[in-house]
DNA sequence: TTTT
DNA sequence: TTTT
């Protein structure tokens, strides 16, 4: 059969983690990330076109990202499509899709310390009324050995 | 922003690609395709999990799936991930993700020849005396050039 | 026939671009990356490892890269891999791998500013009332369109 | 730091692998992998360009290797560059870049044993005075559990 | 629903 | 030669 299943993202998160700890004793991690492309329309004019992609990590990559991850941090993800299938109320077969994470890294760091903590514009003003995540001051800088978190479930 | 959404599969094809040529003169070509891995359980045992993907070929990449692609041929794609999101009867979100074909390449050799397929041309009049590797005899479309199909949609 | 040669990568620059404007119009950028990667060995230090690439951009690509990219930058690559061959002085066959850049990807905030580097234009203006995500203040090139950019060079 | 070191191929083997017992117990595969790529040049007419590779398995996969790839076998091959540097006799640098594979998978597989073993083409009246691989009868229709192999050195 |  |  031999098959191919792989996601390559690179994008912001749009919220916090969500983490829950198990009773079993695993850890899982829910991200949004977006990712946004722009492209000129037939007008020339840039348009913007975001994506929101359901983020899965389990265990020890759920553990950084509960530490390291937040609100408009900026990651490199690969990992594999995975859906769950069920029935709902009403007996109609519904489906989801998920990014299973296999592997993320942290990009951007030295977030603005070399600036003297200047505000690096107002972000309060910028993407107003917008759904979109935002790079904060809260960008992990770390030291810690997290850069490319990887975990192996079977599937 | 700065945005990467990429997705990288080879499979299978579930059924033969369902194509609808649009008033605008635009074609669109309907495609799943499993991606399958195996794996050990914790008891040795061989598993199979299949993920269904659904793609979305566009115009010259749709009109090379119809002519070439059937239930079964392995191909290489590379797209990216993208949801339309709707309200349903109820009024309940609903979201459905597909992957946007960006190129696809078939793999293999003879590809749907023996179920009454795709026309095979004469290879031995392909690529002479060229550097290039080939696949034996039965390689699609002959002189026609769609070993790997690109499209440029802005979206 | 039907290949696929891909190469994706994330990393910093060792140094400034060397750009060269060609007299037939053209222009290439020369761009050393560093891909590190770090892992604990046997008696679980951790140690990191480097790679080092010769990145080639051409045209469009060479003069972002020119005019935004500084030693340090931390860029997402997607390209392939192109060997040179040619005989050494000795009659040796010698070959030398590139990457050839076809898209590339600024990332993180403030690319250089720091260091004299590009200049940042008003973020104050960009994307106003978009969906789109953001790096805070500092994204180089603000109204210009370069987030992502690509080259479509025939080989 | 956070890097990204990835590789992935499509392609067909220009000879059998070349495989190593070590004493140390390890085994090693040197593999020539060529991707191929075609574009139509400003005449229209169309070129072919390959890409020649040096891919590098280890232990498990070498093993796979040596017993189910053959000249002209179909391979997907996920790796990373490597490059090993030193200096030549002259006492100049040297650097010789490889692909480490990290995982490859078997494309195409029945191949001719359903058309009754009648052979798809002359191979030998094709690419002729070629380097190219070519896809011959001996590719592995196994039932082994290989079909996605996978291997896990530190670097 | 594919493939092995 | 980068970065952390």
């Amino acid at each position: 059969m031999a098959g191919v299943n792989k996601v390559i993202l690179v994008g912001n998160l749009g919220k916090d983690p969500e983490v829950r700890h198990l009773e079993s004793g695993s850890v899982v991690a829910n991200v949004t990330l977006a990712t946004t492309e722009a492209y000129k329309d037939r007008n020339g004019n840039r348009v913007e076109n975001t994506e929101w992609h359901d983020l899965e990590m389990w265990d020890g990559q759920a553990k950084v990202a509960e530490q390291y991850l937040r609100k408009g941090s900026q990651i490199f993800v690969e990992g594999k499509i995975k859906s769950d299938t069920w029935q709902d109320e009403q007996g109609n077969n519904r489906k989801k899709m998920r990014i299973r994470v296999l592997s993320f890294t942290m990009l951007g760091s030295r977030t603005g310390a070399e600036n003297g903590g200047a505000p690096q514009g107002n972000p309060n003003t910028m993407n107003q009324g917008s759904p979109a995540p935002q790079t904060s001051a809260s960008m992990p800088s770390s030291g810690v050995d997290m850069d490319n978190v990887e975990d192996d479930l079977p599937f």
